[in-house]
DNA sequence: CGCCCATTTGACAGCTTTCAAATCGCGTGG
DNA sequence: CCACGCGATTTGAAAGCTGTCAAATGGGCG
């Protein structure tokens, strides 16, 4: 009958890599924080506005985007539940981004001073922290190498598989098969693609037999030749792989 | 006449926004630690090699990049002397990406083991290392956003612009005029382009009286104009903005 | 049933790439 | 001091992937 308490999600995220002693979980599960409901498309944080909390992603997706010169948009990244999404705010002081909900999502936001605090007190929640952090930036990397050398195919049945394996991770679904709460215009701002253009290739990849698709729902008929279609390789994902000395 | 400690450069980059006490530097200087000389193009590290060391980049400049499945390269982020390019070896355990020196390079390479107990013994320094981390990030969701969704002209400019305030940063020249250690297929490779269409733009420029060439260096005759020609923003480079509580 | 947004589709334009070849820059050897 | 060699830079012409513009179709919701 006790509801699980809401920065439970938090803790999983820092301990699937590092192992925490009991006055670590502690500290963690005893960040101030603030529950919040969104509906889809409202802002969980502006680019430019001054940094104040972390985000934690409780339920739900959302997605970080900027918006260059000439209006465009292009996406940075999707999280899902469990993810923490500003993490960089506990340390920068001005948001270099937006983040928004991409469906209806349930966050905690956590100031960035209890953030601080937490670092500087429990080392081990501080590395867990930066961990996290470090497997962001991997993510980055391979999505800098998929808009900027791979071509409309692959790039989307990239993102697809990751997709895949990140809901399986997350404990939202299998790889095989899972929901893509993406019009395909926000595929096309995560591909640096036009939705025209992107809506050509799903159809593609769809009558290949590499995909299948029923609303937002994405089944993946052959797992290998998609990961090969998408040039694939979940290593960035650092998914298995833990830390030590 | 005493040399100047190898790591002062780390201290330096450090310390450029967090305030540490005199156990910490001492703690940061006293890292064990390997140095090294190597030629242009020789590899620092290569992708899927077990991560050993970190590296501080103590003269030269580096690329990080990834090869993606049709042969063609990506590269990732540019490195100056003072930077620290593998600091995620410290707790991702396989290089997702390979680090080559641009020119001859000076490097340290610090074991990923005694770089987690110093963040583990000294929160400051760990915090000052995540702060980094997430700079590092900052800087990939630019490219991220460069990439994916600038046109040529305004991606190459970019480009300039950044190396131009970080070269700055870094104390290696002013932003008006520096050396560009690069080729253009290489600039090609930043920018998601071909070393041709990278050639025409650049030219483009030059006529526009953008900027002026002379074998690698750069002047740039109007930093306004580069700047809006590049839809150029310093703030994700974070170069001023501090962390505090 | 009707509205609105997302998905599809077609024709055409255009930015970049491709493919080659010429020129340039510069260190090396005669 | 000049010729040679090789990688980098330039240039031109043509092809192609993706974008643009419009319009039709489809699906969910009040």
């Amino acid at each position: 009958m006790a509801e699980p308490h809401p920065l439970t999600p938090m803790l999983r995220k820092l301990e699937k890599w590092t192992r925490l002693g009991e006055a670590d979980r502690e500290a963690v599960l005893g960040l101030p924080h603030v529950l919040r409901t969104l509906d889809a498309h409202k802002y969980i944080i502006r680019e430019g506005d001054r940094a104040e909390n972390s985000c934690l992603l409780r339920s739900g997706f959302a997605y970080r985007h900027k918006i260059v010169g000439d209006g465009s948009r292009q996406i940075l990244s999707i999280h899902m539940a469990g993810d923490i999404v500003d993490l960089q705010n506990s340390l920068l002081m001005t948001a270099d981004h937006s983040v928004q909900a991409l469906s209806t999502v349930e966050i905690a936001l956590i100031p960035r001073g209890s953030i601080q605090a937490l670092a500087a007190a429990h080392p081990a929640v501080g590395m867990a922290m930066w961990l996290d952090t470090l497997i962001d930036g991997s993510i980055f990397r391979e999505w800098i190498a998929n808009v900027g050398r791979r071509d409309a195919r692959t790039r989307v049945a990239h993102l697809l598989c990751e997709f895949a394996l990140r809901q399986e991770d997350a404990g939202l679904g299998e790889r095989g098969r899972y929901e893509l709460p993406m019009t395909q215009e926000q595929l096309a701002d995560c591909t640096g693609l036009t939705s025209v253009h992107v809506n050509r290739t799903l159809k593609s990849l769809e009558r290949d037999g590499l995909i299948r698709r029923n609303k937002r729902s994405v089944t993946i008929g052959d797992w290998q030749r998609l990961g090969d279609a998408g040039d694939f390789n979940p290593q960035y994902l650092h998914l298995e792989i833990a830390a030590e000395a």
